[in-house]
DNA sequence: GCCTTTTCTATCCATGTGGATAGTAATAAG
DNA sequence: CTTATTACTATCCACATGGATAGAAAAGGC
């Protein structure tokens, strides 16, 4: 009934994702995208809807991923693993490539004023969902009697959501190779400070 | 001999201040730059060089003033100090408008790559003086018996400058009122958690 | 009062942007 | 095979950008 693409759907989200990363939203021209997502700019418009609108499908893409495949899991990570995950994250690949180029949705943070909704309903499901899974490993780690009393796990929290920010910040800023690794040891450190002893 | 500018390189420079600092580098563009600084296009040219330069400019005198003025002192903080420090970012107007488009140099961080070198030298200006004085407010601290034994300053600075680039991200972020205030508190009381008692 | 120097005004320019459109090619239903 | 539907190719467009340039205007030295 209709003619075939040339790139399908997932390929195209995914050549996407890769060039929104190196150059970023606004760095990233329709002409680019063309060239990495094989999609044409008629093929944009038309079933997307327009670069921004291709841009939001592709942050959800990630997204979906990033909490299925890369946030800390809330039903089995430990206080160990936490600081552990922290570690990864600055010395290879926890997040996808985000030695390259960080996290889509931090980048979003960085590269976005607040005043696309779209934009911000994305940002705000991926802070929450995170404070939300800190909160609950360290709510079962407290259940469990393996961190101390002080430890406030709501707070604790919101910690580790600017320990993490503070990271992603700190590797975009690439002053030297050493200082993401020496902090993401300070604060799996912090982390593991908060064990009952 | 010559004929004299409308305006003086000081207001121009504070009206690019705060240009830039609502819309960014690549948001401001260069007629807005004419409008809100009083220079004239020509001038930018001639006189600092065109736009990058001219930011640079800019940004340097940010950092002046913000060393001078809003970095906290490293002879005279104690913890308290530095955890209502953290308290006023979060709650007014420590780094100056920071509640509205925050800190240049964080801004600096956040959008652009690390592809131009004069950028990068004022982004490690920034990153190492803050550093250098969390090191030393946190080795006299140490001196003076003030804080706990097992707090190494050289981690902690680093722990502090995460967490305050985690704080200007979270501010970028807006995702609620609330958060920043919140974060700004649990990071205050890690800070006092770190006192000796 | 002229002259040199610098800024100002007013265009002009090349480039890159996201998007629109018209005509053509492919694909599958009928 | 015809036809409807969709994607492809190739332009075209309006707009904004940073920057360049030429001539007028100010301002102080002589």
């Amino acid at each position: 009934m209709a003619r075939k693409r040339k790139t399908d759907h997932d390929s195209a989200v995914a050549g996407a994702l890769d060039l929104f990363w190196r150059r970023g939203y606004h760095g990233a021209s329709t002409r680019e995208l063309e060239q990495e997502t094989g999609l044409t700019r008629f093929t944009l418009q038309t079933t997307y809807g327009g670069k921004e609108k291709f841009f939001l499908k592709t942050l959800d893409t990630y997204l979906d991923n990033a909490e299925t495949r890369h946030f800390p899991d809330p039903d089995t990570y430990s206080l160990d693993d936490l600081a552990n995950w922290i570690r990864g994250i600055a010395s290879d690949e926890r997040m996808p490539k985000i030695e390259d180029a960080g996290c889509l949705a931090f980048n979003s943070i960085s590269s976005f004023d607040r005043s696309d909704p779209e934009v911000n309903a994305r940002i705000e499901r991926y802070l929450t969902t995170l404070e939300g899974r800190f909160v609950a490993i360290l709510n079962r780690a407290r259940s469990q009697g393996a961190v101390h009393a002080e430890v406030d796990p709501v707070s604790g929290a919101k910690l580790l959501i600017g320990l993490l920010l503070g990271l992603h910040t700190i590797m975009k800023a690439r002053t030297s190779d050493q200082f993401p690794l020496r902090y993401a040891e300070a604060a799996a450190g912090l982390i593991e400070g908060w064990k009952n002893r």
